[in-house]
RNA sequence: GCGCCCGUAGCUCAACUGGAUAGAGCAUCUGACUACGGAUCAGAAGGUUGGUGGUUCGAAUCCUCCCGGGCGCGCCA
């Protein structure tokens, strides 16, 4: 189904060509209702080619231009602008279309690729936390609206679970472990002798020695250490399935960092053999000098103690996912500090001759209220998984509050989908490069543009046809089969801006995956609850005659279908009641 | 020192990638409750887009130089 702004864009490039012109400018929403619907500026742009009087051109565009079906006639505006504003009857048109489409209008894609999405990635030995969020719910969310767009997309789990930090953890494990305390909470007993030996090695080099001793061992083969680093392995994935869980975010596949071990040499060999490393100072390295940003950044792949760091085994992660897995993209969703490593490790797989689409998706630090970098190792981060549950429990007594009479079953549900889908949408809601300012208050408030008040619009429409009756009980999720298109009746401007809207969600859902930004998706929906609020004031529905009453219940149909819809591309569920 | 990112209303953020008089939400103020769920709606107020110079019909957006903040820069991941 052609969206409004594809149809007009048509319509354009005709008018240009029946005019002699050559396809130039372009065709976008209007930026101000004042504009009408949409604008093109295509005159602008060839006025200035041919040094021509745009308003002039605009004319004779608009001369050629046959859209009388859509809109009413288009005018010139300001220095040579085309606005064009759609007519009712053609909205009411296509929103009874929408209506009984299952995509709701969104076409998929014509060039399908498969994708690897590689987000989250948490590190073993230590609990997710904050700083996990960004990646997980930025990533989950790409690969939802990929998948819709009709993409194949594998999620894949690049777990932290090998590298230096386990010969850290294997000392601590034989010198310091506390046994009662590891049947209590295996994780926190874990990252604790961890932080232990951290400190320990810091200060002590005899220490520092032995956590390098037993690093060898894990990486030799030594059985007693796989056996302890198989441990801290299922311990750490029980922690993270409980958390994605509660997220309700689940991988195709994880493959670690300890999956591409046996890889790595190869990656070494061919590397040095293809000249594109050398040894320097005792270590491999590959130098960029043709590359003047990275020219005096060289990329080590084998340490000068014949170790293998991060960048190889990201190396061997590229080979595996566009040879094995045969992707066209991977996508990376990870934090911005490591710009550079991305750029030489996608530079050297250039060099290795791979041409897939390889993407560095970046994103801002999360910040404490002191608006200073939440760290890493600090051991003072808030876990992931008590902020979540933190997350349901405000959630949880609001509706205490707010709606006593649901049932415990109901507020335990109700609750999870508040909580959680308040600290995704948090998140999603804004720009991703802009630092996010860690805030309790801020993440479950479930004031303005927030998770809530999307909910709520849906929990209102859902409430209606509850009253409405049998007929329309339909669940959005349903299938509609034999749905046959109505004319709608749209003649209140409240009833008129929220379908034009509602036609919108074909247009801005591919627009997302453009520059990776499901903010301008999670915008759309708040206009979307926003214009439904407004409509539900000023429109009753129910005690209204038909055939607006029917009109306007479709209105609400699709209302819902969109919200139901779009706030699952984000990975937000609904609930019926709140 | 070099490189990358950022600076928009008191606060948190948008602005569909160069479009017209820069928009929302919090907070503040004024209205609307015998309510299809008020977790709402209608309205007011709030700005030299950090500063400067430039590119052009047109700049928050692009280029220059300053100011301020963050991150990164050979054997950590």
């Amino acid at each position: 189904m052609e969206t409004f702004q594809s149809l007009l864009a048509k319509k354009l490039s005709d008018a240009l060509a029946a005019a002699g012109l050559p396809d130039a400018g372009e065709l976008t929403p209007a930026t101000d209702q004042r504009f009408g619907d949409y604008q093109t500026n295509a005159a602008l742009v060839l006025g200035k080619q041919r040094g021509e009087n745009p308003r002039e051109l605009a004319e004779k565009i608009i001369g050629h231009l046959n859209v009388g079906d859509l809109c009413e006639p288009p005018v010139v505006a300001g220095p040579g602008f085309i606005n064009f504003t759609l007519r009712p009857g053609a909205i009411a048109e296509k929103t009874a279309r929408i209506l009984g489409d299952e995509r709701l209008g969104v076409v998929e894609t014509e060039s399908p690729r498969r994708i690897v999405i590689d987000f989250g990635s948490p590190n073993v030995a230590k609990p997710m936390h904050v700083g996990h969020i960004r990646s997980t719910v930025l990533g989950d969310a790409l690969a939802r609206i990929a998948t819709f767009l009709g993409h194949e997309v594998i999620r894949d789990n690049h777990i932290g679970d090998w590298g230096t930090q386990f010969g850290m953890v294997i000392y601590g494990w034989k010198n310091l472990l506390d046994q009662r305390a590891l049947q209590q909470d295996p994780l926190a007993e874990i990252v604790r002798i961890y932080k232990e030996t951290n400190a320990l090695a810091t200060s002590d080099p005899q220490v520092r020695e032995a956590c390098r001793r037993e690093l060898v061992k894990l990486q030799g083969g030594d059985k007693e250490n796989i056996d302890i680093w198989n441990e801290c392995v299922a311990f750490s994935m029980q922690d993270f399935e409980h958390v994605y869980e509660l997220l309700d975010i689940h991988y195709d596949i994880q493959c670690g960092e300890s999956f591409y071990n046996d890889r790595l040499p190869g990656v070494v060999e061919r590397l040095l053999k293809s000249g594109i490393a050398e040894i320097s100072e005792g270590a491999v390295v590959v130098f960029f000098r043709d590359i003047p940003e990275l020219a005096d950044k060289p990329c080590i792949i084998r340490k000068r103690d014949g170790g293998f760091n991060y960048a190889t085994t990201d190396i061997a992660t590229i080979d595996y996912r566009l040879d094995d897995l045969k992707a066209d993209s991977v996508w990376y969703v990870v934090g911005a500090p490591q710009t550079l490593h991305f750029k030489q490790i996608f530079e050297i797989a250039r060099q290795q001759g791979y041409r897939a689409d390889l993407r560095h998706i970046t994103f801002g630090s999360i910040l404490g209220e002191d608006r200073k970098l939440m760290k890493t190792r600090s051991g003072e981060n808030v876990p992931l998984r008590g902020l979540l549950e933190e997350a349901c429990r405000r959630a949880r007594k609001i509706i205490d509050e707010k709606n006593p009479d649901l049932s415990e079953a109901e507020k335990i549900d109700v609750a999870q989908k508040i909580g959680i889908g308040a600290v995704k949408y948090a998140d999603l809601s804004q720009y991703r490069m802009t630092d996010y300012v860690f805030s309790w208050e801020k993440m479950l408030s479930l004031q303005g543009n927030t998770a809530p008040y999307l909910q709520n619009a849906y929990v209102r429409i859902r409430s209606i046809f509850r009253k409405a009756g049998e007929s329309w009980h339909r669940h959005p999720a349903d299938e509609q089969v034999g749905w046959k298109p109505m004319p709608l009746q749209l003649g209140d401007s409240a009833e008129i801006n929220l379908a034009k809207r509602l036609c919108q969600f074909a247009e801005i859902v591919p627009h997302v995956l453009n520059d990776f930004r499901p903010n301008i998706l999670a915008n759309y929906l708040f206009e979307v609850a926003n214009s439904f609020h407004t409509f539900y004031e000023a429109c009753p529905v129910l005690k209204s005659e038909e055939p607006v009453r029917g009109s306007r219940l479709a209105l609400c149909d699709l209302t819902a279908k969109v919200l139901y819809r779009g706030l699952d591309l984000l990975g937000i569920k609904v609930p019926e009641k709140m």
